[in-house]
DNA sequence: CAATTTGTTCAGTGTTTCTTGAATTTTCGG
DNA sequence: CCGAAAATTCAAGAAACACTGAACAAATTG
């Protein structure tokens, strides 16, 4: 019987202690509840379980990621100010580190995440709200004022986020 | 004579006015942001707008998707009580009908999503804890201290939620 | 209890999203 | 500036996810 290889067939990195590998897991696993991709999660939880700068290839060698994922999660990373630069004098690679620090992080994803998602659902809404009032759409009986309740919840949403931050930062 | 459809093909809903096409359109949008199909944006989108009891074939029909679709998508949108089910006497169909109080909503999506989500990951962190804490796991100087950092806002968070259910149940 | 209507399940298929790797561009030490 | 090293881009392939539709199960009725 050929023996087939597994589906699922893991890359050859380098080895990991089992410490590291589940610090990698944990954030894998944390990321899926962002629908974050898997390999954004390695790269972060290696960055956030060494605790030092390491560089791309560091980063590919060690999870066993491609150059491009690497880059590209590494990208967004740094957009969301979850990981910083640096760089060593007379070297000319850049340095990837995490940011572990909470707050930073929540104030990172509060704006890229949560701030801009408000402000389209806003747009949206608004969009929605003046096309339910157009007697020419035919909305149907009391839709008008189901959009308009939701309007008011959403203000209220927009309230509670700086609360949250504040609550988180403290 | 067999009819080949594109593969794109949009399916044939029957007619929708242009406010429903709207804040079913507005829901597929808002759903994004959640990470949920587009199918269970469409049905509650529907839901919402006709702010009356439909039969799922009725969703079929109006929507055009699947009646698969359709009933998977609003086993989902009950569980989180976003829809509810109601019968007429005499009528064997069952009449599925949008929660659009959002004070409900918001309950069902802190139960449902986030409350586990929160028990899931105090698993995980406390897993993760012990294994760094084994010597045999060789993990990196450091790392100990910042799991324990991490563990301590995760806590910080639990305490956060009642407080933004009360907000928004205000 | 057979026929009919309603709702569910799930294997197959289509679509979207992620990853790879080679080509390309950028960077900086010499 | 030049050349090699470092990083990015992006087309193609792989994997994950959603949708369909037909088979099935459950419920109701004559």
């Amino acid at each position: 019987m050929p023996r087939t290889a597994p589906a699922t067939a893991r890359r050859p990195a380098t080895r990991l202690s089992p410490a590291e590998r589940e610090v990698l897991d944990f954030f894998v696993h944390m990321g899926k509840y962002l629908s974050l991709p898997r390999s954004v999660g390695e790269i972060y939880g290696l960055l956030f379980a060494r605790g030092e700068p390491l560089t791309l290839d560091d980063l590919v060698a060690q999870i066993g990621i491609s150059k491009g994922s690497a880059s590209q999660g590494l990208r967004m990373l740094r957009g969301v100010g979850a990981v910083r630069t640096s760089h060593i004098p007379g070297d000319r690679k850049e340095y990837f580190e995490a940011e572990t620090e909470v707050p930073a992080l929540v104030k990172g994803w509060m704006r890229d995440q949560v701030s801009i998602k408000m402000e389209r659902a806003n747009e949206r809404l608004a969009k929605l709200q003046s096309v339910v009032e157009d007697p020419a759409s035919e909305a149907p009986q009391g839709l008008s004022a189901r959009v308009e309740r939701l309007q008011s919840w959403h203000n209220k949403a927009r309230r509670l986020m700086p609360l949250v931050s504040t609550f988180l930062k403290m």
